[in-house]
RNA sequence: GGAGGGAUGGUCGAGUGGUUAAUGGCAGCGGACUGUAACUCCGCCUCCUUCGGGAUACGUAGGUUCAAAUCCUACUCCCUCCA
């Protein structure tokens, strides 16, 4: 490990790619050598489940828990009543209190279980909702107390505000508040655990210095910032897209096979980047793999693939992914993870319709797409290609293994198996 | 409150009475090439269909017309300027 601080945790994540910008690194550095201390990140409550553009902040904190320190992960019930206006140029569509709720519980289960541990263990990961002191707030109590620290003039710097400006998009005073509200979190986080750092993606520096400054101005306190450089494609591309939308961590979205077929296709340039980031490997292993070249890549890919399936998924799912990968695509054997339907043998000795069986699996959604597949050359059973629309699939087409495997394109796959 | 401008398919953005399911870019999908990569090239890109067609679609609701995304009216939302 290189040493350019003195503490583990700067090293972790200095040498795994994940400082862009720090306040006053020197002091944190020097007070993560005091003892066990407390950091958090907020994480949106808008959806059932968080993806991988959310992995950069829980690795960070993954780390954090690791050097013996406690992480904090902050829900953003309340916020997410007011909606985030940085870089965004639409309003968000406002969610009311139940989902948000719902929302909050189901992140905890499926995605932050598998990296933290809320456990028994001293310095175990704290779960809140800024919803818990947000909602009470008393609006005159609340300017007339923290409104004073803030002054407009500054906040119309924040290049996230300015965009909006610029663009002439609409930024309303709910949203422009959001700010506010996240600075206040910090202050609001150090009162009750002494939490002294935040942490967070580039885009959200200035949310974040905020509340270093009001901890600063109402407390006296002095508390960090730290940010992530946010992760882009070569051609500068936003990260976490796939076949069907976000790449969630959530395993009832998106399967653990999918989830390691996103991981296992990459941009080459992306792979060291994303081991240092994404797995908990070695430093010197990382280094060997992120050197090698050409189709060398692909076995630092599966090893980054599996890895990553392994900290969201665990080892046993990914293993499972990673055999149905190999057979699939190394062996042109087929994996028994792949996406399966099943239907009556009765039914399939009549013949069934090949459209209808695309439709089924979930490889297309619509008879067009599936008439578009075919039309493309795209479309097979057991492998080969299937030009004719009216082409039906029965009983003769069963492998010796009793399953018909039917494809799209060449990584999409799903199996037909007999009740 | 007043004056003007705008709302088009996932997105950006053309189109101002008639082969317009709507040019083009981006995104996406399929094919070729390859390494389950990138680049490049080619094709596709509303839904249903007994493959003859049919149904929806250009902010919403009406109207004019043989015919409207295109004209008229009302409404909704947004932007700019004035008060």
């Amino acid at each position: 490990m290189t040493h350019i601080y003195k503490s583990d945790f700067l090293n972790i994540l200095n040498e795994r790619g994940f400082i862009y910008q720090g306040s006053d690194l020197e002091a944190l550095d020097t007070k993560l050598m005091e003892g066990r201390q407390s950091a958090y990140i907020g994480f949106d409550a808008t959806a059932k489940s968080l993806h991988i553009g959310n992995l950069t902040g829980i690795m960070m904190l993954y780390w954090f828990q690791q050097c013996g320190h406690t992480p904090i992960t902050l829900m953003g019930g309340g916020t997410s009543k007011v909606g985030d206006p940085s870089f965004k140029d639409e309003q968000r569509v406002l969610l009311d209190d139940e989902t948000i709720n719902n929302n909050i519980t189901t992140i905890q289960d499926t995605c932050f279980q598998q990296f933290l541990n809320y456990g028994e263990s001293k310095n175990q990961a704290i779960m809140v909702n800024n919803n818990d002191w947000l909602d009470g707030l008393s609006y005159l109590a609340f300017l007339r107390d923290y409104g004073r620290y803030f002054t407009v003039n500054r906040m119309l710097s924040f290049d996230s505000v300015k965009q909006r400006l610029e663009r002439e998009s609409p930024l309303s005073l709910l949203e422009f508040n959001y700010m506010v509200m996240q600075g206040y979190d910090f202050l609001e986080l150090h009162r009750r655990h002494g939490t002294i750092l935040q942490m967070g993606g580039s885009d959200q520096w200035g949310n974040i210095i905020n509340g270093v400054d009001l901890a600063h101005k109402s407390d006296k306190a002095k508390v960090f910032a730290l940010t992530a450089p946010l992760l882009t494609t070569p051609d500068g591309k936003k990260m976490g897209k796939t076949v069907g939308g976000a790449v969630w961590l959530n395993s009832k979205m998106l399967t653990p096979y999918d989830y390691y077929q996103y991981w296992r296709n990459v941009d080459d340039s992306m792979v060291g980047t994303l081991l240092r980031r994404f797995t908990a490997l070695p430093m010197d292993e990382i280094k060997k793999l992120e050197v090698l070249q050409g189709s060398d890549i692909n076995e630092a890919k599966k090893i980054l693939a599996f890895e990553a399936t392994k900290m969201c998924h665990g080892e046993t799912r990914a293993q499972e992914a990673q055999d149905t990968a190999q057979k699939t695509f190394e062996q042109g054997s087929v994996g028994e993870d792949l996406p399966s339907i099943t239907i009556e043998a009765e039914t399939l000795s009549q013949g069934v319709s090949f459209i209808s069986l695309l439709k089924e699996t979930g490889l297309v959604t619509s008879n067009g797409e599936a008439k578009r597949l075919i039309q493309g050359g795209g479309a097979r059973v057991n492998d080969s290609a299937i030009s004719a629309l009216d082409h039906t699939v029965s009983n003769e087409d069963l492998t010796d293994k009793n399953y018909i495997k039917l494809s799209a394109g060449k990584k999409k796959h799903a199996l037909v198996k007999i009740k």
